[in-house]
DNA sequence: ATTTGCTGAATTGTTCAGCAAGTTGGCTGA
DNA sequence: TCAGCCAACTTGCTGAACAATTCAGCAAAT
């Protein structure tokens, strides 16, 4: 095994900086972000700033089009249903593989506990636990690529949480509660309920962002939650 | 409807001729690609060289490390399998989805009939309707999101075909029946079977790439091809 | 024989000044 | 009122330059 240090480039370095500001919510969405400006900024060439706004372009979290100046995306009510439907999508048949083979990953499983953990604290920030417990069910299957895709969406859910803060959270109680089901469910090698159950989840939250941001909400009606009951299958 | 044109950029059109260099074999995995070299070739700046070579990098066309200069990137079978290991997850699923609607889309009936068609011409290249039978599949779901990840799979199945020109393929014969039995499978409203079919037809061609590729075949063994018999559910 | 250190060529990272082309927003004149 | 125009700003790209890094080869030291 090779020992690997990473060493950032000055692009590198801007550009994490940039999206950092934009996912805590100092740079709002819409914002203009001018090459001279993030020059000045930074005290580096334009070009250097260029290639940041450049990189963060092609991670979706700026937008820009010829000519124009590079601006924080703005995340429409579309554009949640469509991270979330993505997200669905990956996660779910990834539940079927883990059912499959009656796996369920120890990362999960602690990410979980964390979040009920921190459940009765006074101020809790539930996301980042929460994100730790998708991602790792999907990181346990190995997949480099597979990862890679999710990561993208979720790095596109945490710009979502920075473009509605204070807006009103999921009881902590109740995630903790699907995850826990989630896993069981896996446990038990009941692939199809798992994925049914995530729709649910998902679902949920994915109404509660697409209301926060003034969408009208969507058609599906909320299932029954058969499987979060505990009868045999 | 607005008539759009786009605009490349220069650096977007080096970008795009060296990607279809890559794709067609003229360069091969490994090869190196320094900055002035495209540069003097496109009689550009290196600025502009650069910036087009980076954007290859993040397409994963070419790697790079730190001030090491960029190669053509190079697929081994461990990169095979994941490759087709993320496209059968997202695949499936969107069978599943598709199924439960039974909704066929007529694009990729359509893209199964030309694999028919130039099934006994001289010379057939089966990998270009073939993949947009696949990528129609992803597509009439309608979600740009689930739609970009899964391009982002199809580039790098290209580039495996790039790398190994002259292996032998598949019989499109067998190719087309499959295509034709996910569709029915799909109007019969049998997403399970379906995404047990397509595990069964992406696996054959995966286990054909990774062995042209000098890596021992994978451990599973071959699922029985139930599912392709007409037997009723 | 293997390691270490040096050196020089090649390559990348970054800067700077500048020009052409495109966009934006405000002003003018009908 | 409003179309059209102009000026300021911004981006796309260039060419040259310098610093930092990699790498191969070779000599010296262990």
């Amino acid at each position: 095994m090779v020992a690997r240090v990473t060493v950032l480039s000055v692009v590198d370095a801007i550009a994490d900086d940039l999206r950092r500001r934009v996912l805590s919510g100092e740079l709002g969405p819409g914002e203009a972000l001018t090459e001279a400006e993030v020059a000045s900024r930074y005290e580096v060439a334009r070009a250097t700033a260029k290639a940041s706004i450049e990189k963060l372009v092609t991670e979706q979290v700026l937008v820009r089009s010829n000519h124009k100046t590079a601006r924080v995306v703005q995340l429409g009510p579309d554009d949640v249903r469509d991270i979330y439907r993505s997200r669905e999508y990956l996660e779910a048949e990834v539940l079927r593989r883990l059912a499959r083979d009656r796996s369920v990953p120890a990362a999960s499983r602690e990410a979980n506990e964390e979040i009920g953990r921190l459940w009765q604290a006074e101020v809790y920030d539930v996301v980042d636990p929460d994100m730790r417990f998708h991602t790792s069910l999907i990181d346990s299957l190995g997949s480099p690529r597979t990862s890679r895709m999710y990561h993208s969406l979720t790095s596109e859910v945490k710009l979502c949480m920075a473009q509605l803060q204070g807006s009103q959270r999921l009881s902590p109680a109740i995630i903790v509660a699907e995850h826990q089901r989630l896993l069981d469910l896996i446990c038990a090698g009941r692939g199809d309920d798992a994925a049914t159950l995530l729709r649910e989840h998902l679902g949920r939250a994915r109404e509660l962002l697409v209301e926060a941001l003034g969408g009208t909400p969507g058609p599906e009606a909320t299932l029954a939650p058969s499987v979060l009951s505990d009868a045999p299958a």
